[in-house]
RNA sequence: GGUCCCAUCGUCUAGGGGUUAGGACACCAGAUUUUCAUUCUGGUAACACGGGUUCGAUUCCCGUUGGGACUACCA
């Protein structure tokens, strides 16, 4: 195989969505395990969509994914520039062979005379409305103008486009590295325009030419550019670079959870889970949208769920470092159909990369969580908090979201469990339990629980049946970390107290 | 509408002419933890349909249906 180059070329039109990372993640992985390069170039030709921040965001979210570019915009390289507004000069000039070869021809056309066509062509009930061969010739350009006419209107700087001149009716064959062999026929192609009439070129124009001119190896995007990919076929032919044209793979779309269609924002927010890598803020509305770094993501888990979105390693492996991935990767196992996207494994991912965290980074996040509350913790309390939480979260901030009794004392109770279990004999056992302990000057799990069998016993009463009754009073819901330890953590005085509080509050049913 | 792409449990998927159609998530149940969660064990659950080809198709071919993408001077 001849040296991978391989290349994601996002728009920087707002935040990068979820699937640019996964097709990003795609070209990463290709370019690693080949020992290949990963470019980045930023495809800025629309100049009306351009949003400020938005290619700093691109290469924010990558570095946070792991993904690391080695050329391109933000690093550099041999083919600089990467930045496809800085690259207008090449583009015209390659623009120019096609004009001069013939493949190519200059349209006057006004938006309003491009809708009428399309109107009159509708009208005449025809199966294409398209600016192609059967049209073209009914229209403003340098086919039907004569040459005079046309010098004159390029001399006073009336607007124009280049648009390719599709053939007639010929066979476009490409082959895709995840669908096989595709053809289409050059009559459904349109004469897509190459050069808008800002100088600018098109998506279509200006990736051919970059990825000629970048060396590029294997083009992996999204199934979204298949139907165009005929005409880049058509380009680099025109061109003369059909022996050096790139391989494509065309990925399978990320679908919606519910239903069908392309994963969209919409379909996020619904749901609640992220669209994002990072928080983003819209700038024309300044709503701000939640990334999966701020909801408490790891990276790696992110990586590893999207990785299995499409691909598959063809054993039963499913947790992935990044290394992992790039030794199992290959285009070969990429499949065909589009995939629901479901944030529950995703969830699950985060859980299993979280719980497998060292207790010191556990600890940092339980720490930060605290230091934003303004609570301080023992470091020792703080370690067997996080002990007892690791495998209970999903969520770095669950430490704090779960554990917030340990450093607040409840004010409120679980009603269901008060109406069930708060009754006589639970008080009773409170009452005695929470004298016992106040004896004890450091209290371990093993002595409360001790303790409390001591008592249950002495009342003649099931200790299972006040447990809940218990763990309310002390952390005042109906679930929690394991009790016992709970009471060491909390330490006699304080469990004593809240048993004290519990009961004095607690309307009894 | 036209062009192209796609089709195995609810979801991600493995598999492939003869299999008890495998795994994971989710879900449910049991065990264990005198609670909840964890953990463990088990369970429910799929080859869209119709024609071929074949001794035999879920697998190969064709069609139907369903879904999706594209159809801009956006990428």
């Amino acid at each position: 195989m001849k040296e991978v180059r391989v290349r994601f070329a996002p728009s920087p039109t707002g935040a990068l969505h979820i699937g640019g990372i996964r097709t990003a993640l795609y070209n990463f992985l290709l370019a690693r395990k080949h020992g290949g390069t990963m470019i980045l170039r930023i495809e800025d030709t629309d100049q009306n969509r351009f949003v400020p921040g938005a290619e700093e965001y691109i290469l924010q979210s990558l570095a946070w994914a792991g993904i690391k570019i080695d050329e391109g915009v933000g690093v550099g390289g041999p083919y600089a520039p990467y930045r496809q507004s800085e690259r207008k000069p090449i583009y015209q000039q390659h623009v120019q062979k096609l004009l001069d070869a013939g493949h190519a021809y200059y349209a006057f056309d006004t938006e309003q005379e491009l809708d009428a066509m399309r109107e009159r062509l509708k009208a005449r009930g025809g199966t294409s409305q398209q600016y192609d061969g059967s049209s073209r010739m009914s229209m403003k350009n340098s086919l039907t103008l004569s040459a005079n006419e046309v010098a004159k209107r390029l001399a006073d700087g009336s607007p124009f486009v280049v648009r390719l001149k599709v053939p007639a009716s010929e066979e476009v064959h490409l082959t895709d590295l995840i669908r096989g062999h595709v053809v289409v026929n050059s009559s459904q192609v349109d004469d897509k325009v190459l050069m808008k009439s800002d100088g600018m070129p098109t998506y279509h124009l200006a990736n051919v030419v970059d990825d000629y001119l970048m060396k590029i190896s294997h083009v992996i995007r999204g199934e979204e550019w298949l139907p165009s990919a005929p005409l880049h076929v058509l380009l680099y032919r025109f061109f003369g670079w059909e022996k050096e044209m790139p391989q494509f793979a065309h990925l399978p779309l990320l679908l919606k959870p519910d239903g069908n269609g392309k994963l969209s924002k919409r379909d996020a927010d619904k749901n609640g889970f992220p669209i994002f890598p990072l928080n983003w803020t819209d700038a024309e509305s300044g709503q701000l949208s939640i990334g999966y770094r701020e909801t408490g993501y790891l990276p790696e888990a992110l990586i590893n769920f999207l990785a299995l979105l499409g691909w598959n390693p063809g054993t039963e492996q499913e947790i992935f470092s990044l290394q992992e991935l790039i030794e199992a990767f290959s285009l070969e196992r990429i499949g065909k159909a589009g995939a629901k996207f479901d944030i529950h494994k995703a969830q699950w991912f985060n859980q299993h990369y979280l719980r497998h965290k060292p207790d010191e980074e556990l600890l940092n996040y339980l720490q930060s969580a605290l230091q934003q509350q303004g609570i301080s913790c023992d470091p020792n309390n703080a370690k067997k908090i996080v002990n007892v939480m690791r495998d209970r979260i999903t969520f770095p901030n669950d430490l704090w979201e779960g554990g917030k009794f340990f450093f607040v004392a409840p004010t409120a109770f679980d009603e269901q469990v008060v109406a069930k279990k708060w009754n006589d004999d639970a008080v009773k056992v409170m009452n005695a339990f929470k004298d016992k302990i106040s004896e004890v000057a450091s209290l371990t799990a093993e002595a409360a629980k001790e303790i409390l069998e001591a008592v249950t016993a002495s009342l003649n009463i099931k200790t299972g049946q006040i447990l809940q009754a218990l763990r309310m009073s002390i952390t005042g819901g109906a679930s929690g970390p394991d009790l016992m330890m709970t009471l060491e953590i909390l330490g006699s005085a304080e469990s004593a107290r809240r048993i004290s509080y519990a009961v004095q509050t607690i309307k009894r049913s």
